[in-house]
Formats: C-alpha cells, structure tokens, sequence
RNA sequence: GGUCUCGUAGCUCAACUGGAUAGAGCAGCUGCCUUCUAAGCAGCAGGUUGCUGGUUCGAGUCCAGCCGGGAUCACCA
C-alpha cells in the first residue's frame, strides 16, 4: 500500500480511538527542513474534537503513532506542528516496491478519454515564440494526462481560410512573379509569410497615397487596391471559384510543408486535424434549434443573439442580420463535431491564449444552455502572453521571435557550450549534432514550461540559453551522469537486486529525501492534471535532480565496502535516472545518456 | 467606464490551495576537482510578499478599499 495512504489511516485510527471522534480532513504536509521528519500532521484543526491543546493533541496522536502504526519510528512536536520520523525499514520497502516495478509512473487505463487541443495557427505567417509556449503546453498536458491513464486525442483546428490567407494571396498574385518554395528556396511558411508582410507594407503605402490626395482615412482603408483585391479574392473563395481555390490550396500546401517541419523539430505531434475551411459553416443549425427552443432568441434585422446578462455577461450576436455565421457559431459546431468524432471523450481542453478568455466563457454557457452535458468538461487552458525584454512581441515593428530561429539558436548555443567544456572527445560528429539539438530544445522546452502556464512570462534570450542553474540541461546533465554510474557498477559486475535491497539496515538523510520525492511523483502528476500544469512536472524534476546532486555530492558510491549499501546506491540511482526520464519525457524533453 | 487578471530578493520564478523563521535559479562574494562527469556541491549576502484595513489559533494565499501593470468588453478571427 502507499505509504501516504497508510500513514493516513493510521492517524485517523489514531484520531477516532485517542478522541472517540470521526475525523473530516488530516492536514499532512512535507515536513520542513529544519525539523526532524518526514511528514508533518497539523493539529490545530484536530483541537476542536480533542477538546485539548494543540501539543498535547500532537503528543497524544505521536505516542499513538509510535506504539501502534509500525511505520513512525518517533517524532517530534513544535507547537501545533507534529513531525513524523518515519523507519528506514518503510523507506526501504517503499523504495523496493518502486525499483520492482517497471510501470512506475504509468498508470493503468482508467477507461476516460479526453481531447486536447493546442497549436492552431493561422496559415499566414510562420510559428513564432507565441506558438512554442502553446504548442509545448499542450502537448505536455497530453502526455501528463496520458501518463494517468487517460486516452487522449490530442488535436488542432488550422485558421486555413478568411481574409488573413487572402491577404497573402493577393500580395504573391500582384508581387510573386510565380515564387514559390522550390524556386527560392524559402521554407513554404516562410514565404507566404512574406508576402503577408509585402500586403501590409503595400497596403500602407496606398492608404498614404490616397489620404495624401485628400480621401478620408477609413474611406482610404476600403479604397486601397490591395485590399480589394484581397476582399475581392476572399469572396471568389466563398463563391469556388476555381483559380481562386487552387491557388488558395496551392499556398496552403506550402505552408504546412513548413509547419510540419517545424512541428518535427519541435517533437509535437496530431491526431486529427480540423480544418476552418471545413467547419465554418457548422453550428448554424445548432443556433437555429437553439432559436426555436427559445435559448436564443432574433432581433428586428433578422440577426440571433444570446443573451447571457443573467451569467454577468453581455448579449453576443451568434449569426448575422445577413444570415452567415460568425466565429462563435463556428466554434459552437465543431465542438459538437468533436464529441461526435470522438464519442468516449468526457471533455476538451483548448489551449488558447488568454486574451480568448471571454470567448471560451461564453462558447461554454452557450454550449451548456444548448443542453450538452460535457460543456461542464470543457477547459479553457489560458496561458499568458509572452513578453520580450523589450516589451510586446509585435509583428508590424519585427519584434517577432520566429520559432525556427529560435530552435536553431539554441541548438548552436547548445553546442558551443558543450564545446567549450571540451564534453565532445568521445563523440562522434553526427552525436554531437543529436546531443546539441537534445540540448538546446530541452533548454528552450523547460525555461517555457517551468512557470505557471496562467502567468503571462518574460522570455529573455540570455536567460533562456542558459545551461546552469533552474534549467533543462541541468537535469540533462544529473540524467547523464548518474547513467554513468550504472555503467560503471555494469562493468564491474554490480547487479542489484530486490532480496538484497533489504539488507540495508540505514538510510542516509538525503537518501530518505530523494526516495520521499520519488514516492510523490504520482501525487504531482494528480496536481499537474488538476492544474493542467506542466510546470508542476519540470519543477518537480528539478528538485528530484537537486535532491540526488546532493547525495550524489556528498557519498562517493564506489567508496563504500558494504555490498548491500554500494547494490542499493546503484538500484537507487538508478530509480532516479528513470524517474528523471519518465517525467522530463513528459515535457517533450529527451535526457541524454552522456553529456 | 464594466468584467477578469497579475503585483513576492537587483532580475526570472516557487511556495503542496489558510500553516512553522516566505524558498530556488541568475547576477555578486567565499570555499570544494589526484577518488563515480565541476553543465555540479557547500556557504555568505539579498524581503515591511504594491499600500491600508478586515476575517482567525494562524494570511503571500480569503474579503473590502485604494495604487500600479495587462487582457477583454466587434454583425473580426
């Protein structure tokens, strides 16, 4: 049984016998640093049933422990707070049960099924900095998810059509001369992005020009030819128009050759892929039913509205005077598609950036009003903008941290430092590029994922690049050399085994602390899921990194005489190793075997 | 203006959801490589948790009011 679980009944045991009371809730803690123990149990809120103070009530419950549970060797009671010191007995044995099994942190099916949604770009312009935070976030909440037993979908929906792709069409058609990725050797993403930016810089130029001969500005913003023909393009797109399709597909094509090698790069992958041009006509129906029903409800000019005030929000419009739908309706149909492709999904999650918040708030109200019962299931997975030393990325001034680039920095970086540790004799070339690519996107992964996915973030680029300290490559780094260990103790002959795990009579306190972290790593993956916070998972990891560094420091493995302790070192870095892997590899991060 | 959100060491972030003397990393200073990888470890220094009240055994965390950032309130997506 898990020791969490049997320390906690022990001291309800403890509790209803001492008090003649049935206990609500125990308050059990990690104890602090500075106290004997390992955990901690707060008494104060036991005082009201024990009708005593809050050390007698902690003494009371300690003796109790000590007499009758079998696994709390003694404790100790500083004010309100009592420590428990758990055996070295239990700590062995509850590491044994983890080195036996190799499923450690793989939970079972559950049978549930979830969807998960990130990335979901726009097909106009390149995957930037922005674009990373989503697509890590959302592939690790996956994978966390996975790793609890849960079938998960993980899916996007790709922003194909509209005004923004018709943009860069009518750029390339006017300015292209027939360009294309082959002929200029730019990655297909990169192209049309390119002459999204051609239209904003032309448009500009014309909405100048027309101002300067005395037109009015947002008369101007219609009149300029560029945008006409965009305009133009974007209604010979809806009316299917033959050239017009093809060169809308042809652009598209291009553009996700290069997102797939970006997304390769990135170690993110798709179940499914839903596009817009596909579901923008869905969820007319839906609010239509929705009208007769009563839910929503028509106005004057014929457009429908809801009407959400009673829920603190405001009416929002959800098909137009003119019949055509908007972005909401849109999102109402293909979240009703999904739970149809996908019928054992007991929810979604969309990860989408904040400043969506008020948009999600209202997809979901509408969606439960409608009647679907999953709506309560669906989670809006907000994360904060990231933030650039100098302020707001911002595409119109070139602020704009583009992915690819990024990535390749960090792997060059990656490899300079490795270099400059003289790291590299014993590999090979084509290892080092491996190793630098692992590096640097470990780097970039973890300086992403470690803060709070809700919090918007400063991304610095020195900062990110960096090897030491609160990093990715540091427990890349722990990963490594504890694999050297065990290659070592391989060479000479040292096996561990369970039987003789046993024999080991005492731990050592940074032992006894690692081996508490490894035994929690099921509780932090509960709280990830619950927060759905990878940043739980990479904090987690490096203090499990920080934590062995300090026994790794301070005992000298090979030192010791004592077979059965030097066999329970090497099982037990071991168990670290793997659980470092196991929880990084949540994350997208892959650890090296040497670095 | 309404709603939401954030404010913690010089900087970037934690704080197990109300618990003990608020912790890490970076930057700065001091030690530790003849023994398993120093991308490491140990130590020093750094704080009125934006401000003022309140709730209680106990508040960075909950409530109210200020101050300061940000987001959002389209028949755009």
């Amino acid at each position: 049984m898990n020791l969490d679980t049997q320390l906690r009944a022990s001291i309800s045991t403890a509790v209803a016998t001492l008090f003649n009371q049935p206990v609500q809730q125990l308050q059990l803690q990690p104890t602090n640093a500075e106290f004997e123990g390992s955990y901690t149990l707060v008494c104060f809120p036991l005082t009201k049933i024990s009708k005593k103070g809050p050390e007698q009530t902690a003494t009371a419950i300690g003796e109790y422990l000590v007499a009758n549970s079998g696994i709390v060797a003694r404790f100790n009671v500083v004010k309100g707070f009592l420590n428990l010191v758990i055996t070295d007995k239990v700590w062995i044995d509850v590491f044994k049960s983890i080195f036996v099994d190799k499923n450690f942190g793989l939970l079972p099916s559950n049978g549930k099924e979830l969807m998960v949604e990130y990335s979901s770009p726009n097909t106009n312009k390149p995957l930037h900095l922005g674009h990373l935070r989503n697509n890590f976030l959302g592939y690790a909440v996956a994978e966390i998810y996975k790793a609890l037993g849960y079938t998960v979908h993980k899916v996007q929906i790709i922003n194909d059509r509209g005004i923004h792709i018709c943009k860069s069409m009518a750029a390339w058609k006017l300015l292209g001369n027939g360009e294309t990725p082959q002929s200029s050797g730019m990655k297909g993403d990169k192209l049309v992005g390119k002459y999204y930016v051609e239209f904003d810089k032309n448009y500009k130029a014309q909405i100048k020009e027309l101002i300067d001969k005395g037109v009015s500005e947002t008369e101007a913003e219609k009149q300029a030819p560029i945008m006409k023909q965009a305009v133009e393009l974007l209604q010979k797109w809806e009316a299917k128009d033959v050239d017009t399709v093809l060169l809308w597909k042809t652009m598209n094509g291009w553009v996700y050759e290069g997102f797939d090698a970006t997304y390769k790069r990135m170690g993110v992958d798709f179940e499914k892929l839903y596009y817009e041009s596909d579901t923008y006509l869905l969820g007319k129906d839906e609010v239509l039913k929705g009208v007769e029903k009563g839910i929503f409800f028509k106005k004057e000019d014929g457009s429908v509205w809801v009407d959400l005030t009673s829920d603190g929000l405001d009416q929002k419009v959800l098909l137009r005077a003119d019949g055509t739908s908007v972005y909401m309706t849109q999102d109402i149909g293909t979240a009703i598609l999904r739970f149809k492709d996908f019928p054992k999904i007991e929810g979604q999650v969309y990860t989408v950036g904040n400043e969506q918040e008020y948009h999600f708030k209202v997809l979901f109200l509408i969606l439960k009003k409608l009647g679907y019962s999953w709506a309560d299931k669906c989670y809006h997975l907000s994360y904060g903008m990231v933030d650039l030393p100098t302020g707001k990325m911002k595409s119109r001034e070139g602020t704009v941290v583009d992915a690819d680039d990024l990535m390749q920095e960090m792997a060059d970086e990656a490899e300079k430092q490795t270099r400059e540790l003289g790291k590299i004799e014993d590999l090979a070339d084509g290892q080092v590029k491996e190793l630098s690519e692992m590096i640097g996107l470990g780097a970039l992964k973890f300086f992403l994922l470690k803060v709070d996915p809700k919090k918007r973030m400063l991304f610095d680029p020195n900062e990110s690049i960096q090897l030491q300290g609160h990093t990715g490559p540091f427990i890349q780094y722990t990963h490594a050399r504890i694999r050297a260990i065990v290659r070592k103790a391989g060479s000479m002959g040292v096996k561990p085994n369970e039987n003789e795990l046993s024999q080991v009579a005492s731990l050592e306190a940074s032992e006894r602390e690692v081996i508490f972290m490894i035994n929690n790593y099921i509780n932090k993956l509960n709280e990830a899921a619950r927060d759905y916070s990878p940043a739980v998972v990479a904090n987690f990891a490096f203090d499990l990194a920080k934590g062995y560094n300090q026994f790794y420091q301070s005992i000298p493995i090979f030192n010791e005489s004592d077979q059965a302790k030097l066999k329970f070192r090497i099982a037990f870095s071991e168990v670290v190793a793997d659980v470092l892997k196991k929880s990084m590899k949540l994350l997208g991060i892959e650890v090296p075997e040497k670095m």
